[in-house]
DNA sequence: TTTAAATGTTATAAAAATAGGACAACTGTT
DNA sequence: AACAGTTGTCCTATTTTTATAACATTTAAA
């Protein structure tokens, strides 16, 4: 029973604590006693595996860019703190992810990436116009949906009564087939019992929402960054450990109540989140005032959840 | 349909475990070499440490409640499809990190986490008016300062002419003493000549560019995540491959040239960003709205660059 | 042609992770 | 007192990952 309760894990996965470490040495050992930090470490996997993912990642954020050319393995080695055959072993699997191309007598230079992955840009201030743009361009794969006692911070957040249940929903967004976002949500259940698995997997929640009567007034949002786990980087098609947007929104209705909690995971190679700010106030107190939503969209502007 | 079943089985093979354990297995190879994507699956990190990773998260997350008791370690080792040894690994990962308690005899328990109360949170929308405050509560490194020529991305987004040089900066923010963010400025080198190494490292950059004269007007930011580089990693007291929160800030004089290019990577574990939107518009067209500045702050907001 | 630098290849050894088992010590319950 | 369930400790064997070294091949430049 409180076995069996355990064993229910949902795997949705947000990280918050990271392992604090003196060195950028790439080291697998757990042991070192002299950390004196409590948080345990963050990123898994063999060196080779690790150093594979920074390199990808610088690459794939523009920071390599395309035809530029890497250091030798011998100095990356020596630059990483690991053997030329660890670096290796990451460079192969750079060459064969198609992010670099190796010659022997050469080296190694980044290519360029194929920019059909296209990154979609997600303006906070222009978030609902697309949504029908955005329901044509994407897929939506519904992985789970069922009724649960909330996570306490979900209840919390919601402002929930102990013992009052809540319907949970896992859902991978993809454009062109391919995969971008992961999306949990969790809704009252006297909210969701308006809606079923069918409309989830068809139409925004945030639609069902207010089909279902809901008065949509106001919502907080988080953005932090995360790893991706076994489990979302199987759904999102990342390896583990890859790096991704994370964000928590809480909607509120008129009355305060919440109505809906998100936690969306977003890969940053095909989403970003964008934020166009003003400058205003007088002289004595200027601030930044985000923009407002403009007529014109953006090309590949998105809405959700 | 099938294939929906099937995929639900794997992503939540942890909360199915005890009925379907031929999935259970966690394997470190993934071999398919057949992978066309260039994010090969390969699952990096040993089996222990993927094992701490989910009961950490589940730990971190809710789902997990202080004070549940875990499964004894010879059960979770089946249920996961590996030895005790492995799962012993784990728990002690999370003994080490805090996160739990064993006992002989009684097992492992959940601990309560105290909440890192020393997570800031930026709102978007309250840049500014915190700058005082946090110039106080924070201090600053100065890693580097230099005129160099840009690089092209900085360049182009600029708007400068091929040739043009910039000022880099480089600077590390802290808050009692740990370090949160890690700051890439470029600034066209006429602007940048109205201050030098000794303000920058005492002054915001903002507030030196309102004193160089700019007319500040306006700014695009981009919102994404990345994982830590050895130089980032240090200055940020991280390990490298820890996710990072990116975010990229070009700032707009009043007609319309670029002034300020700040890439900014920040440690989730510290710091936030945070959106409050409001719902508007008519029927026809509604949409979030940021909210605007508040008259009161939170407890720890932060203004830096 | 020579030289330097890079990748490609091969081999061996060391280190780490994992599996599987056995047993002791501790705790609460029957 | 016996027992079931738990963690703690020890052991050996296997597999995987990493380190180190040596040498070959390719390429561009001096």
């Amino acid at each position: 029973m409180a076995h069996k309760a355990v064993l229910c894990i949902i795997h949705f996965y947000v990280y918050f604590m990271h392992r604090v470490k003196r060195f950028t040495m790439i080291s697998n050992k757990t042991k070192d006693s002299t950390m004196n930090d409590t948080h345990a470490n963050s990123v898994g996997g063999t060196k080779s595996h690790r150093i594979y993912l920074l390199l990808k990642d610088a690459i794939l954020s523009g920071r390599l860019a395309p035809g530029r050319k890497l250091p030798g393995e011998l100095k990356l080695a020596e630059q990483y703190g690991v053997s030329r055959v660890t670096v290796r072993r990451a460079m192969q699997a750079l060459d064969e992810a198609g992010l670099v191309a190796r010659k022997p007598g050469l080296g190694t230079v980044v290519l360029e990436q194929p920019l059909d992955a296209t990154v979609m840009t997600a303006s906070v201030a222009n978030l609902l116009p697309n949504m029908v743009k955005m329901s044509k361009a994407s897929r939506v794969r519904l992985l789970e949906f069922c009724y649960v006692k909330p996570p306490e911070p979900v209840r919390e957040s919601l402002g929930l009564r102990d013992g009052e249940r809540v319907q949970r929903s896992i859902r991978v967004r993809m454009a062109d087939d391919k995969p971008f976002s992961y999306l949990v949500t969790h809704v009252p259940e006297y909210i969701a019992l308006h809606y079923n698995e069918a409309d989830l997997s068809q139409t925004p929640l945030f639609a069902l929402l207010e089909r279902s009567g809901v008065k949509v007034d106001h919502a907080a949002q988080t953005i932090s960054a995360t790893l991706a786990t076994h489990e979302v980087a199987e759904a999102l098609d990342v390896s583990v450990g890859s790096p991704l947007i994370a964000l928590t929104r809480v909607v509120y209705d008129e009355e305060g109540r919440g109505v809906e909690h998100l936690d969306a995971l977003y890969r940053p190679d095909r989403y970003r989140i964008q934020i166009d700010l003003n400058r205003t106030g007088d002289e004595a107190a200027r601030y930044w005032e985000p923009m407002a939503p403009e007529p014109h969209h953006r090309e590949r502007e998105s809405q959700e959840a």
